[in-house]
DNA sequence: ACATGAATATTGGAT
DNA sequence: ATCCAATTTTCATGT
């Protein structure tokens, strides 16, 4: 999996080594150095002489990592053109996108490794819990938002946005329903609004509108009073003991 | 920057190193790995086994990367728990966090390379062009949005929101002002549409409504339209040449 | 290519 | 702790 390495390279080493392993493509490099990074583009930054993890991947995706944070310092989800050079002495890296216009340029002032990593692509990612399912479930079983509801649409797009679910209920009314996955705000009782008022409009006939989430904002549920809108409770991931729940197999060192 | 690096570590010396560089704190710790990693809190998600790079930082949070894209295929942006064992004889790495609930677990099934990197903290970062620096920028020159304004307040938070700019125009009439840094969406009509309404029924005078970014979508701009909400352009950053434009002193070897 | 909206969003700021 | 809104959001998806 590790392909190649090299500790301490000369400015030299570090040049060789990236022109080579970039052309080639395929491997994930990282450099850990000393580096000054500047971004110009969507917009512009500037970060000072400091340590750094600097990951190329395959696919032409650039990270500059600090010592903190899940999120990149300096990153780039794509590049068209990398470029390695040297500048004032110093071994300089380009990597420049087309579309949105962007430019990351490293400068290393001192490496302290550089190496090619050969990841595998992998298959086999499951995710569950996401918006797209809870609709798909809500979709399949409506009684769980309310007794007697009929789902007559997923995904409605009208002019004002998308209806997640479009339904009639057990006394014939229309009932628009907002789903989310997470706490609801008040950006989503607006986005309601918006629906049922719309629809309103449209039909002439009278429209109920439901938020279904797993919890709601205290601000959040007041806009809902104020509008005469309903929240319902709706999980998106059925309540289970997490992995952690195995201690017999588990043995600290 | 490098403090410890193990090749091809043995289960025993994987476990070894983590547990004294994790329990140290301060480094940032990598692993490179075929793994199993599974996750479970706000959502849940399975990866089978893979090439995967995991990324320790010293503030807490994890990172599992895959061979392509910014994203980690799995993260946590705190862990307030790490824990290393053994299960079925093979290393695992057990990251919990409370509020909300989560748990990361990865199984080692074969290691190829595990580092502990000393990254400094570093300062002087520095981001332009970033909406509240439009902002500020606007405040002070509201002749870029049009002639005669005056600003009331930035920022300034009713019930439905925070408004960007409130401001007087030239008559005497109130104008909201929406901003974006980059194009706007009918997302950003909507938020413009909502402070406005709000601002009339609150003042009882008429109000305007000012849509201020770079560009606009089109569905956006009929939105707008609609709403007799206006578009004003205005850019985040001054337009200037990218760095790339000093060819002379790069040199490709 | 453009537009839309979700995300385990993350992160920072205000209350 | 809670809530809100920006983000170089990224990313997948539909048109």
């Amino acid at each position: 999996m590790l392909r190649d390495q090299v500790l301490d390279p000369t400015h030299e080493e570090l040049i060789a080594f990236l022109d080579e392993h970039l052309r080639a493509g395929r491997a994930l490099v990282q450099v850990v150095a000393e580096c000054e990074v500047l971004y110009h583009g969507r917009a512009a930054s500037v970060a000072d002489a400091g340590d750094y993890v600097v990951m190329l991947k395959a696919d032409g995706s650039l990270q500059v990592h600090g010592y903190k944070g899940v999120k990149p310092v300096n990153w780039q989800p794509q590049t068209d053109d990398l470029r390695v050079g040297l500048e004032d002495g110093q071994p300089v890296l380009l990597a420049e996108r087309r579309s949105p216009e962007e430019l990351v340029r490293i400068v290393f002032l001192e490496t302290a490794l550089v190496q090619a990593l050969d990841l595998r692509e992998h298959a086999g990612f499951v995710l569950m819990g996401s918006e797209a399912e809870m609709q798909r479930a809500l979709a399949r079983a409506p009684e769980l938002i309310e007794p007697g509801l009929t789902v007559l649409d997923r995904e409605l797009p009208i002019d004002v946005g998308g209806i997640d679910l479009f339904a009639r209920d057990a006394l014939g009314s229309l009932v628009v329903v907002e789903l989310k996955r997470a706490k609801a705000t008040q950006e989503a009782v607006h986005q309601l609004e918006r629906y049922v008022t719309r629809v309103r409009e449209l039909t002439g006939e009278p429209v109920r509108g439901v938020l279904a989430a797993p919890t709601i904002t205290k601000p959040a549920l007041a806009a809902l009073g104020r509008a005469e809108l309903a929240f319902r409770e709706v999980t998106a991931l059925p309540a289970c003991e997490p992995a952690t729940a195995q201690p017999s197999l588990f043995e600290p060192p």
